[in-house]
DNA sequence: TAGTGGTCTAGACCACCTG
DNA sequence: AGGTGGTCTAGACCACTAG
């Protein structure tokens, strides 16, 4: 936890630049001395101080505009990088068997996407015990292959992981109540409050697929931040 | 949306390593030539394909290994970056008028901080219509200026940016079923599904505050990524 | 142990923007 | 108009690690 990571070139800047940020020397929006300054006291290159002072500003702690200068955050913008991992990933690491069954697969269409869709649904178990619900429309005019598959031992989720890759992607976090369905699958009953992702990814202008996650009552997406 | 950007410099290359990885050019597992085999390409300095690629790293779009090389991620790691505005300009963003009430200001003990704590309960409105409620604790011995703070004018969400700093956070997001008095105070029904956001921050060693904000049913958390 | 990425340097030019 | 950050260069040394 105390570990003494010691530091050295930009990192030991960044870590100097960030203690005296905590300290108060440089209080909230106030501008901090340039890079030259900066270069000069720390005995280095003005490259190493941008360095430094650059992946700070895209972590949010310093506002840098030319000629105006760099300034410490008012309101240190908390950005919480969370990670998707595939769903097999995800429950592995909780040291669970991963499981899986198709329930359905047919074609339609869906408002999302253009063309034929392929509506896939599956469960996601973790030892043995239902963990998430995958309801997933695949366009089969972006994807013309899906059709030769049958997702019976491969999810969705994998499969297009290699067989699809994409530009842009639209995520969105929520709390649904469980349908009699969802309720049904997941083990848990109706209009218990479901964990929901539902995600779209796109290849360029083309929408490849719109997926619905419903998790397991008590799931919880944990991240972590570093801030000022 | 179709703009051309028409990138210059690093991102320049940034943009055709992505081509090629979009194109199959270089499929996932690959490893991709070295640094000075590109920069020979490009005609440009070693610095300048280390920036691209290095951002390319960072986005998990590659993975790199000193002597082992560049290699195309097997598993394009979706990194989704949340923000986590001030509540007050999440409110205002949606064009809505924000509105602040304490609700409750106690001293008591809370099981993640040491020492005494300080609870305030407070409603945080969108056009007079309840937006999310704000249970925390602020740890007293961390934080002993608190105690000077009636918060009946500004939220613990605002004073705590202007008086504390943290160096490190936690944040779980999850969906949970509304108790009486949250339902009450959102006008929601009992049992409703409630977005629930768990935030605790710490200075170096020291707990500073945990806080659940409980959103109005409906919320949703967007997030936008792009991706291999 | 040799090849790769990681980093630093000293200098330069440029784009941008505030005063 | 001038100062600031953004970027590039050419070269160098180093740290890591795969073979």
């Amino acid at each position: 936890m105390s570990a003494a990571p010691q530091f050295t070139g930009w990192q030991a800047i960044q870590a100097e630049v960030l203690r005296r940020i905590h300290a108060r020397e440089w209080p909230p929006g106030q501008t901090i001395p340039g890079e030259v300054a900066l270069a000069q006291e720390f005995g280095c290159a003005r490259a190493t101080v941008n360095r430094a002072l650059q992946a700070l500003a895209e972590a949010g702690v310093l506002e840098r505009r030319r000629k105006a200068g760099t300034r410490v955050a008012l309101h240190p913008v908390s950005k919480a990088t969370v990670t998707i991992p595939l769903i097999r990933q995800e429950i592995e690491e909780r040291g669970a068997a991963y499981g899986y069954r198709l329930l359905r697969r047919q074609e339609g269409t869906h408002a999302m996407l253009t063309g034929p869709a392929l509506h896939v649904t599956a469960l996601h178990f973790a030892d043995d015990t239902p963990f998430v619900l995958e309801a997933r429309h695949i366009s089969l005019s972006v994807i013309p292959q899906a059709r030769n598959e049958t997702f019976h031992e491969i999810s969705a989720n994998e499969w297009l992981l290699r067989n699809a890759s994409y530009t842009s992607g639209d995520i969105t976090f929520s709390a649904q109540a469980a349908s009699a369905e969802v309720a049904q699958h997941l083990g848990a009953e109706t209009g218990a409050p479901i964990f929901v992702m539902d995600r779209m990814t796109w290849d360029g202008e083309a929408a490849i697929t719109a997926v619905r996650l419903s998790y397991v009552p008590g799931y919880r997406i944990r991240t972590v931040i570093g801030g000022s």
